[in-house]
DNA sequence: TCAATCTGTGTACAATCGTTAACAGGAGAC
DNA sequence: GTCTCCTGTTAACGATTGTACACAGATTGA
């Protein structure tokens, strides 16, 4: 089983990152480095390349700075996707921490849907930025966001079992339920992200969707000792730690 | 891999990669195009760039071309994505055949994993375009793959649905189930991909996991009328062609 | 106060990019 | 035979790329 090392934001110098999403103000002084980051999320959503198709010189002048300055701060463009990836996990985890105040299985799986699309709705970029590098990325980007998903299926799958819905069922187990809502969610972003935009209906219809196959998932896991008691159990006391 | 090559100062060019790789002996001659897209495929897989970060020269030089020979086949990059989906979906609906022999849906989806599995070792290099430009593409190519698993979630639906296991579900639940299995093993592509060599336990391990999710899936939708009915079943008069 | 360190600038250069233009060999139709 | 597509070539272009270098103001520390 994947043990999550999530990696903390490595450098939280001034750190005083304006949530304001005000494009023209937020760079009219200061702080390039996070300038940097923000137009390199830009450039990404709008563009359709990933980061490894990334234009230094485009990214520094929708930073409105010099192509060297650049150097300033980042070494690489690598390693300005690292950092973007800290400030992904940083939102992500804003969004667990809203989800998390529900004390019910079900509701709370209705309720991170909404929660959910808000999100995605609210941090376009980030999310365009996390679902490309999952698959395109370096195989230091892949791994980094992994580990991000790893964290976030381990906090549901223990939020999950502290609520006791479904007591016979291994810590395993709870595992590969929160990684199987984890990835639903996940695999839904793209569809969230191309989403008609003034067309309402169907984000409903989507989130419908998502909701109920949510429930379904909780639906399989209510069931799941009984199932497995049933099917006499046959290799899965190889592990139960 | 002899051309007629009766210039007066030819460079012999193609000497090196002629005996290096065994790919190269099904490109030695004749249809150009057949080997612009496998080249297309190779550098997309080996370099970390989507298409729209893909190089024409990079790969009209892998296919053992002139990058001007690029343009007597396709006008563009995107069109030669296009193409490629072709391909993969051809692929894919080769797989479907595969999978499709079987009767009874727990042992389908158990025997589906393997068969994906295997098929996405078989063509690493589709399933890495797959996933990469199911988020990253262009509109047209996103809208293509999306069409692509929509087809596969509708006949996966009616093949669960002609097996008559959930008999009360609603043919738009049977299609959220077979979105949600397609989703399933679309969301563990990168995992599959990004398995490490030579270390069998790791694969096996994700394996399991995946089966067990199929089961989890398929568990709660053997459950799900039951507990729509008790939910006071709401509206759901949505539209499917 | 002087010196050092940051952080930005402009210039420059070699690679590489996509694309156009002119041209040549081969294949089939006549 | 000739004529005409079809498919490949080389040469060349202008643009854009990443990066190195030298330099300048601003801030900081002594």
């Amino acid at each position: 089983m994947v043990k999550p090392n999530l990696r903390i934001s490595s450098k939280d110098k001034k750190s005083k990152s304006s949530q304001a999403e005000d494009e023209s103000a937020k760079r009219t002084r200061g702080d390039t480095r996070q300038n940097l980051l923000d137009a390199a999320m830009e450039v990404m959503a709008e563009d359709e390349s990933g980061l490894a198709g990334l234009s230094l010189r485009a990214v520094a002048k929708r930073a409105g700075v010099s192509p060297t300055a650049f150097y300033r701060h980042f070494p690489d463009m690598e390693e300005l996707g690292l950092a973007m990836l800290d400030e992904i996990g940083q939102m992500l985890r804003r969004m667990l921490r809203e989800v998390r105040k529900v004390g019910d299985p079900q509701q709370m799986v209705g309720g991170s849907m909404l929660t959910f699309f808000s999100f995605v709705k609210q941090n376009r970029a980030k999310f365009v930025v996390l679902g490309r590098e999952r698959v395109g990325g370096s195989p230091r980007m892949r791994a980094a966001i992994r580990n991000q998903m790893a964290f976030f299926s381990n906090e549901l799958a223990s939020d999950i079992q502290l609520m006791g819905a479904f007591p016979q069922m291994s810590q395993n187990d709870h595992f590969r339920l929160g990684s199987l809502i984890i990835g639903l969610a996940v695999g839904a972003i793209p569809d969230i992200l191309d989403l008609p935009e003034n067309q309402p209906e169907a984000e409903q219809e989507l989130r419908i969707t998502m909701e109920k196959q949510g429930l379904m998932l909780l639906l399989g896991a209510s069931q799941w000792n009984r199932h497995q008691d049933r099917e006499t159990d046959n290799k899965d006391r190889k592990r139960r730690k």
